[in-house]
DNA sequence: ATGTCGGCATTGTGCCGA
């Protein structure tokens, strides 16, 4: 089962660059983000047409997450609990059975720039929410993929510039602790277990060229709980299509899980 | 840091968020 994770920056124009990475990527679930519109306004039609089934979570003008799958989308929940306040779209989760049941967590980590200040407080606060959450997934002991745009850069290694990011809320000593204290509750993260060293992006800035030079950052991420991490068999990104037509400035990043 | 983009409110363009 290939499950992949795209930030599309926005449904409505992306729609056929969509529909072409899927042609070509063939992917079983595709989980997305920022779809910025609401439920109603979700173009199904192309993904009915390619067989998947769409579970949304939508929000007028920003943020927004969906789930497409070829197979159905069982027991959907739409909001990371914790903040019976939180008004954002970002968090998506239903469970696919194929040979195996495998739990789809899909998510859109805030930004939290500028930071410090309200919006970095936010993303700190959220990102206590998901440790939570992936406590409880570890807990469950079943096969779980919590996938989505985490707007976290791990490690230096993971900027072309790192010097850049050192203070900005994707890449400063508090992000990068509360990242490393959900991991570390034990998850694996899938693209690290087959790629080592620099030079592995998942976002570049429309901005200056950045693909074109190489300017990116890896911040889209797949973490799988140990049962779903003994079904991998294959991880990778799909950066050409960066430089197609009317892209996204995120890339899709995918596992295969054997299941 | 800034060579851009998407969506909104709104009819020509500036703002926000990224």
């Amino acid at each position: 089962m290939k499950i992949a994770t795209f930030n599309i920056n926005g449904i409505r124009a992306r729609g056929q660059a969509l529909a072409d990475w899927l042609d070509e990527s063939q992917p079983d679930v595709a989980m997305l983000q920022e779809i910025k519109c609401v439920d109603e306004a979700f173009p199904r039609e192309p993904f009915d047409e390619r067989g998947y089934n769409v579970e949304t979570h939508g929000q007028k003008g920003f943020n927004g997450v969906a789930i497409l799958s070829k197979l159905p989308l069982e027991d959907v929940s739409r909001g990371l609990p914790g903040a019976d306040d939180d008004e954002q779209a970002r968090w998506i989760e239903a469970t696919v059975v194929g040979r195996r049941a495998i739990r789809l967590c899909c998510l859109y980590l805030p930004n939290g720039n500028p930071a410090p200040g309200p919006k970095y407080d936010y993303k700190l606060g959220w990102m206590e929410r998901l440790e939570r959450r992936v406590t409880d997934l570890l807990a469950d002991e079943e096969a779980a993929v919590v996938a989505g745009d985490y707007n976290v850069i791990p490690l230096d290694e993971d900027a072309a510039r790192p010097d850049a990011w050192r203070s900005d809320a994707l890449g400063l000593p508090a992000t990068r602790d509360a990242w490393r204290r959900i991991v570390n509750l034990g998850m694996t993260e899938a693209y690290r277990t087959r790629n080592r060293g620099r030079g592995h992006f998942t976002f570049w800035d429309y901005q200056a060229g950045a693909y074109d030079r190489n300017d990116g950052i890896r911040i889209d991420h797949v973490l799988l709980t140990p049962q779903a991490a003994d079904l991998m068999t294959d991880v990778g990104i799909d950066h050409a299509i960066r430089g197609g037509p009317k892209p996204s400035d995120h890339v899709p990043l995918w596992v295969e899980l054997d299941a």
